[in-house]
DNA sequence: TAAAAATACTCCATAGGTATTTTAT
DNA sequence: ATAAAATACCTATGGAGTATTTTTA
C-alpha cells in the first residue's frame, strides 16, 4: 500500500477506466493495472469488482474497496494540504534580519549574497552592519534580529544560541616592497614601524586589544582611520605603513599581490566568529538554509 | 514524500532520536537520516531544527515541521485504520453459500475444495447440491445463495450475473471390451444397445433431452437410476450396458481405463456450465477469490 | 572520547516501460 | 473487430545496507 497506489485508485474511480487513469497520471495502462493489483495484494483484499465492472461498463468497488477508498480520499486530502502548504511556504518571500560587523558585511557577504539569492530567490537578507563594538552588543541584546554574524563578544553568550563558529585571521600587511616578506617580524618590533590599527571601538580592534593585553607590549596606531577602506588606501600609497587588519578585508589585495602578509612572532590571533540567533528562538527554514550556505561557503583558512 | 517517511518522522519525534527510531523500525540509522532528508528535500522545507536539537538534546521540529507532522499524524491514523480493517477482514471467517448440481458437487468440488481451503483457511464453502432440475431452478430463484455453478438452465438468465462459463462434455461410455472403441458409433444405433441415461429430471438429462429433441431420434433409458454412482456400478459389472454421462462423473474410471469413451456421430453435446451469482449483487472478496480459483483449476477439455 | 548523525558507496527490489495476449462487447 | 485490461519481460531508480567521517557533549 502506497500513497501512489491510492492516487491511482482515486483516478481509476474518477475516470471509471484503467487506461484513462493512466493517461491522466502519465502512466501506462499496465502500470495502473499492476499498481491496483499490488494495492489489493498488499491488503489481501479485492478493491475492484472486475465482474461487476465488466457488466456495468464502469469500475465498481467492492464493499471492502469502498472502505479503503473512503479512507484513501481522506489521506489524499491531507496529503494535498501538505503539498499546498509546502508550495505556499516556498513562494513566500521571507526576510532575514542579519546583523554583522564591518569586515563581514563589507567584504564577505557582498561576495556570497548574489549567489545565495540565485539559489533562494525568495529570501531577502536585510543587512544591518555595525562597526562599533558597543553598539553591536547593544543591538544583539535588543533582540530585533533573526541572525547575527559577529566576533565572539564578551557577555553575549547568555543571550544567544551559537549555531556555527569559524575563524578569520588578523594579518599584518604592507604594500609590496615595504618589507622583505621572507623575514618573520618579531611583534616587539612593531612599534619601530608606522602602524595602522583597525578603527577604534571596532570588533577587530577589541580582539587585538585583548590579545595585546596578554603580552608585555603596548602598541599604538600611528593613524586613526574609520574604515578598512581608508586603511588600505594609506597602505597602498605609502610602503612605510604597516596595517593590522582582518584578512577578509584585504582578500582582493592579497590575491592581486598589491599587499603582502608579514608573518609575526608570536603569530597574530584569529578572530573567533560566531553565527547565532536569539536564545530560545528557533530558526526559520530560510535562515537555516542561509546558515547551511554560509557553512559551506565561508572560506576557512 | 512517502508514508514511510512520515512513519519515520513520527518515530523520530516519538523517540527523540534518529538511531532509536531506526532501531524501533528495524532500519539503520543512516537510512533514517536519508529518509528524513529526502522528506525535507521533496517538500523544500526543513522539518527538524538540527541546531535547536543539538542544544536541547532532543529532536526539535521547525514551525513548518510541526505543520507537516500534524498532517502526517492524521494520515498515519487513517493509514492504520486501513491496515486494521484489512486484517479484520482477512481474519473474519466467511461462508459462501454455493449451489450446484450433482456432477460438480460430487466429483469436481471434492477434488478442489481441500486445496482451496489450504490457501484460504477462513473461507467456508457451504455446499447445497441439488440433482433435480426443477428444484435447482427454484433454489436459484429463491435467492438464498451467494454463488451457483450449474448448467445454463432455461429462464434463469434474467435472475443472475454470469461470471464465468465452461463446458463439460457428455460422453458415451462402457466397460472395457464391450465395444471396439476404434469404431465411431452412429447415434442412430444407440437404441440397439442397453443404454442408461442420467437420472430423470437431472440437469444432465435435461441437456440430453434438449439435444435429442433436435434430432429425428428418440432414445430410452433401459434402466432408471438415481445417481451417477449407480450408473457406473452397473456399467462396470455388465459390459453390455452403455451409459450417457457427464465426463467429470467418470473421470477416475477413464483414467484407470475401467471405462472407455466411445465416439459418436454426430458427437454428443457439451454441458454449458455457468458460474453466477444473484443479479445486481456484488461478490464478496472471498467469493471472488473462489471464482478466480475455479477459473484456474477447472479442467477444461 | 564516546555517542549520535551525516556522508560515501554498493546492491537489490520494485515501479515503470514496451510488446503481447486475453477478455468482453 | 475493437477496445480495455491482464500478463510477460526488461530496465533503471531509489531505498537499504555497511563502513566511515564528522560533530558535539
Amino acid at each position: 500500500m502506497t500513497i501512489h497506489q491510492m492516487r491511482i485508485l482515486q483516478k481509476v474511480i474518477e475516470t471509471q477506466s484503467f487506461s484513462a487513469a493512466g493517461e491522466s497520471l502519465l502512466l501506462s495502462q499496465p502500470s495502473v493495472s499492476a499498481q491496483i493489483k499490488s494495492f489489493e495484494n498488499s491488503l489481501g483484499l479485492i478493491l475492484i469488482d472486475r465482474q461487476q465492472s465488466n457488466q456495468t461498463n464502469g469500475i465498481v468497488l467492492t464493499e471492502e474497496g469502498r472502505f479503503v477508498f473512503e479512507a484513501a480520499q481522506r489521506i489524499l486530502t491531507e496529503w494535498d494540504k501538505i503539498i499546498e502548504y509546502s508550495k505556499s511556504q516556498k513562494d513566500k518571500i521571507t526576510v532575514i534580519k542579519l546583523i554583522t560587523n564591518s569586515p563581514i558585511g563589507t567584504y564577505l557577504l557582498p561576495e556570497l549574497l548574489p549567489h545565495f539569492n540565485s539559489i533562494y530567490p525568495n529570501v531577502k537578507i536585510k543587512l544591518l552592519m555595525e562597526t562599533n563594538y558597543n553598539s553591536l552588543t547593544k543591538l544583539i541584546k535588543s533582540k530585533s534580529y533573526d541572525l547575527c554574524i559577529a566576533p565572539l563578544l564578551k557577555n553575549i553568550l547568555p543571550h544567544v544560541n551559537v549555531i556555527y563558529k569559524f575563524q578569520i585571521p588578523i594579518v599584518l600587511v604592507n604594500a609590496l616592497g615595504g618589507f622583505n616578506n621572507n623575514n618573520i617580524m618579531p611583534l616587539n618590533d612593531l612599534n619601530n614601524y608606522l602602524l595602522i590599527l583597525p578603527p577604534s571601538y571596532s570588533t577587530i580592534r577589541e580582539v587585538l586589544n585583548t590579545f595585546f593585553a596578554q603580552l608585555p607590549l603596548k602598541i599604538k596606531s600611528s593613524m586613526e582611520l574609520d574604515h578598512a577602506e581608508s586603511v588600505k588606501r594609506v597602505l597602498l600609497q605609502n610602503t612605510n605603513y604597516f596595517g593590522l587588519i582582518s584578512s577578509i578585508s584585504v582578500n582582493n589585495e592579497l590575491k592581486t599581490g598589491s599587499l603582502q602578509i608579514i608573518q609575526t612572532d608570536p603569530p597574530l590571533p584569529q578572530t573567533e566568529y560566531i553565527i547565532f540567533n536569539q536564545k530560545g528562538k528557533s530558526l526559520q527554514t530560510d535562515a537555516i538554509h542561509f546558515v547551511e550556505y554560509l557553512k559551506k561557503n565561508i572560506p576557512i583558512q
